[in-house]
DNA sequence: CGTCGCTAGTTCACCTTTCAACATTTTAGG
DNA sequence: CCTAAAATGTTGAAAGGTGAACTAGCGACG
């Protein structure tokens, strides 16, 4: 009986467009990140007033926040911790199930997500998606979408 | 004179295939990262693992590993001082430059290496590379590389 | 040669993330 | 009902990351 299996290696195509994949994932949050950097906001902030300006009376449940940006609930708790200091973001008590609470955007959450929305779009065209033809750009979709489908599938498996 | 431009906003498109690629590196990184846990390492160790491994005498001078793995130095500073608390690395000192340090893979950072890169690159291979036709990826690749460039061209700008 | 600027690397203080422990409320079952 | 298990969310300590200040050595130019 075979326990153990030759290891396949990566070839040099591979290997290629692995550490290229690594590399422009890197450089690209960094750069977004950098270019978000003078509005105060982390993409991390950003991804948040995102989430919340797309729902229905600018508010989620905090379990649901935590899933829909991948974080702990914890990293999330602190995370909303300080964008409520920032005022970007209030907490609100759940009236149908007590344990819960809303996280709900600001007024103030409102207005600079408003104000950086166009930059933050803009930095995304210029580092990204102009540099790509819009026909690669659907490849390169359909050729992710199943691999997110996988991925999402691994979730919390042992 | 026409300071400001309407935003040119993501198409359905765009937006679909932007989000997928955040999501696909999130989830990406996430798994890769959970299956190098069991065995004691980080994704980052890894890295530097691979940089030391591949360089003469298996050995780099810090900042040029600071540099490979686009890190600053304060944190590979960090990093290698967690690793050598391991024994996967140690410092040496630097004879033509006597300002400079090394940073060296120990014995038992060579075993790790020989140990972990056959289950690193299965992991590589059964979340990311299996899934995608062979020519995608070279597409991909081609996608990707111009992108690659122009962000290496960003680092360090105003 | 001296000194002024540059590079290598570390350190410090501060911020973010993680992980485990906890309090509270809901849900399911006998 | 009443209790056990599960779900919601927070907290606090420890680990990891960041950016600026710092030390020390190199190097070039008067």
């Amino acid at each position: 009986m075979e326990t153990e299996t030759a290891t396949r290696w990566l070839t040099d195509t591979e290997q290629c467009a692995w550490r290229t994949h690594l590399e422009v994932n890197r450089l690209l949050t960094h750069q977004l990140e950098k270019d978000l950097q003078p509005f105060g906001l982390t993409m991390n902030d950003y991804e948040i007033l995102v989430n919340l300006s797309e729902s229905e009376g600018d508010r989620m449940r905090m379990s649901d926040l935590a899933t829909a940006t991948m974080q702990s609930k914890s990293r999330l708790s602190h995370q909303v911790t300080r964008m409520e200091n920032a005022d970007l973001v209030r907490r609100e008590n759940c009236e149908s199930d007590r344990r819960g609470l809303y996280a709900v955007l600001t007024e103030h959450g409102l207005e600079t997500m408003r104000k950086v929305a166009p930059h933050h779009v803009a930095s995304v065209r210029r580092h990204f998606m102009d540099l790509l033809a819009p026909e690669t750009l659907t490849e390169l979709d359909k050729a992710l979408k199943p691999i997110a489908e996988h991925l999402r599938g691994q979730r919390g498996r042992p």
